[in-house]
DNA sequence: CGCAACTTTGAGAAGAGTCAAGACTGGTGG
DNA sequence: CCACCAGTCTTGACTCTTCTCAAAGTTGCG
């Protein structure tokens, strides 16, 4: 189903100006895919709104989440000419779409386009590296300790409970673990009081930052 | 000991030009170090010839091996100031070292190694991507066999036995396995003749490539 | 309200880890 | 040139974390 994202991509694009140079703007809806891997990779993004998760399937259907993106961040830069992994939307989102050959052009138009895009491919590999040492060497539970604070600190501006974007299906695959291992975990941590689970199953509340920050070894 | 890598660096650094810009060549000898997690992140690298690991330790001393370098990749580059992984030379290596500020001065001379720095930037987070799939979502023996297939494809012009040149204990730390679990994969595979280790044991030789590729899913 | 999708929980299996010992390699020095 | 020693690699026995398979409990959307 494409709806509003294409009306909005083809007849008229919406330019918006802003952020560092003009962009499409696309609106995602939940679980919508952006793009698959093996998608020319004509275009890349900056998220606006909501979340992006990037990922790649082995044919077994196996599947590896590399990152979540959340607001500001770019994603979808590709070496060759197609995606490498797929981009979908976690629930609602709004992602601003560049085309890639804004920065081929030599102009100075894109010199700051450019930077932001060197800046976060640079973030994202810090990122990548960050995470291939969570997936290889922590245990269960440090990796979901890890993902907690992980995301608390970036949707968060304090205390409280908040709304994970995501499934534990997405969580499992994100930290390299089983739905059954991410559920038995924060099932602990519950029973630990390190976190509170209120009701609704992907609204949390951290509630032992200081334990939880010990699981999360570094 | 420091030998060549000092009369070059210190008194009147040996410039070259080529590559993409001017540089500093520094030469590093086996398990010598070139910065290490934390220090001040003024230079980027580029591998001239050798092998260069990256890598992050936990305090408890787990190590995740991120990359392995191969002549031609740049490495080393930061979002903020300082490095945020380790990394040494597992054999002899020479390294092409870059300011850092090099890239932010706006002048066009600065053009071609930006983007250098961009695609090479962007190649790293490929491979950070499959890595992680790896990492996450294979077993040991399709590690291994993914480990040695590319190995062999970078390291190999053709057929025949190549020298690895790493240990037991890198390549565990860079798939997320112990040694005993690398060694025991490897006999395992030599029990199936997938490939050959003749005696010195960082030799290699794959014999059934087709069974490896097998193992490699993807 | 009802059903499909998601989440939790349990029991048992298995892949990889740990601990321990022995073999081999490669470099050093006699 | 050979012997020795430290470091590396292999192998074995056993453990344990995490996975698999199964079923019951929830949630939330239509």
């Amino acid at each position: 189903m494409q709806t509003l994202a294409n009306v909005i991509r083809m007849p008229t694009p919406l330019v918006v100006r802003g952020a560092a140079s003009a962009g499409v703007l696309e609106v995602l809806r939940k679980g919508e895919e952006l793009f698959a891997e093996g998608d020319a990779a004509d275009w890349f993004y900056k998220v606006m709104t909501g979340a992006i998760r990037t990922s790649k399937l082995l044919s077994d259907g196996r599947r590896q989440i590399g990152a979540f993106h959340l607001a500001g961040e770019i994603f979808g830069l590709e070496a060759g000419e197609v995606h490498r992994f797929t981009a979908e939307a976690l629930a609602g989102a709004t992602v601003l779409a560049f085309r890639r050959t804004c920065l081929e052009l030599s102009a100075h138009d894109s010199e700051a386009l450019r930077e932001e895009v060197l800046a976060s491919a640079i973030r994202s590999l810090d990122r990548a590296q960050e995470h291939m040492l969570l997936l290889g060497r922590k245990t269960a539970q440090e990796k979901v300790a890890a993902f907690l604070l992980d995301m608390a600190d970036r949707m968060l501006d304090g205390e409280g409970p908040f709304e994970l974007p995501m499934s534990r299906s997405d969580i499992a695959d994100y930290l390299g673990l089983t739905i059954e291992t991410v559920s038995r975990t924060l099932s602990q941590f519950t029973r630990d009081s390190l976190i509170r689970l209120p009701a609704a199953s992907r609204w949390i509340e951290l509630c032992n930052l200081h334990a939880l920050r010990q699981l999360n070894v570094s």
